[in-house]
DNA sequence: ATGACGATTTACT
DNA sequence: GTAAATCGTCATA
């Protein structure tokens, strides 16, 4: 009998057509899970994550309806990726909420490193520095796990319910009790938005991305 | 055609 | 704490 390998089952449509605030807090305590195309599994658990609330939310890029080629996945139907370049240099990722033309979404923003950490380690090296990164430096922001994952826009529009490559899966998200609420990162210019407790972390996990 | 700006990270003072 | 890196995207013209 071949060696067990740790098989996930990608979850279906309906676990990603809730709001967004819903799905942040069930993605709480999933594995995100990435396969290379060699084959290897990297994985981490979800323990970070932002909602952004469509058409009526100044933080989003939907903002007051607007739909450009570039934001396009985010009026998908659930369940899909909708990953952006941004900063020049940087990649995010979002999972789509609600269903077909909503444009919400959650960003994941950092997951506990589980699978493959060695080759996260590897994306994450920075060619100046020979220095070897900690474990809670490798996924605990928007634009580390994305290159720990080796994910970019090439996974744009995905399907995680159907995607070999990139999907979600696990049976429990992180109890009620141990998830924090606070105000999203990183959004200064949207107003009365940018105050709002649209960010939801597992309590005390040293891999979020703010301390 | 042009200019301003990031849902960030890293290095440096 | 402050600032550089770095360029695709979007609004304006």
């Amino acid at each position: 009998m071949p060696s067990a390998v740790m098989r996930h089952r990608p979850l279906g449509r309906k676990f990603y057509r809730r709001d967004p605030v819903a799905l942040a807090q069930a993605l709480l305590g999933r594995l995100l899970v990435r396969v290379l195309n060699d084959g290897q599994v990297l994985s981490g658990r979800i323990v970070e994550v932002e909602a952004y609330l469509g058409v009526a939310d100044q933080a989003a890029q939907t903002f007051n309806e607007r739909h450009t080629e570039r934001n396009h996945s985010m009026y998908l139907d659930a369940g899909h990726a909708y990953v952006y370049f941004t900063y020049g240099m940087h990649h995010c990722v979002n999972i789509v909420s609600d269903r077909l033309d909503v444009p919400t979404a959650c960003l994941i923003r950092a997951i506990e490193p589980v699978e493959g950490i060695e080759a996260m380690r590897h994306h994450r090296a920075r060619k100046k520095s020979a220095r070897v990164l900690r474990d809670t430096d490798l996924c605990s922001g928007p634009a580390k796990l994305t290159q720990a994952l080796a994910i970019d826009r090439e996974l744009d529009g995905a399907d995680l319910v159907r995607s070999d490559v990139l999907f979600v899966a696990g049976r429990h998200s992180v109890s009620q009790e141990a998830v924090v609420a606070a105000p999203r990162v990183g959004v200064a210019y949207a107003g009365a938005w940018a105050h709002k407790p649209l960010r939801f972390y597992e309590k005390g996990n040293p891999h979020v991305s703010v301390r």
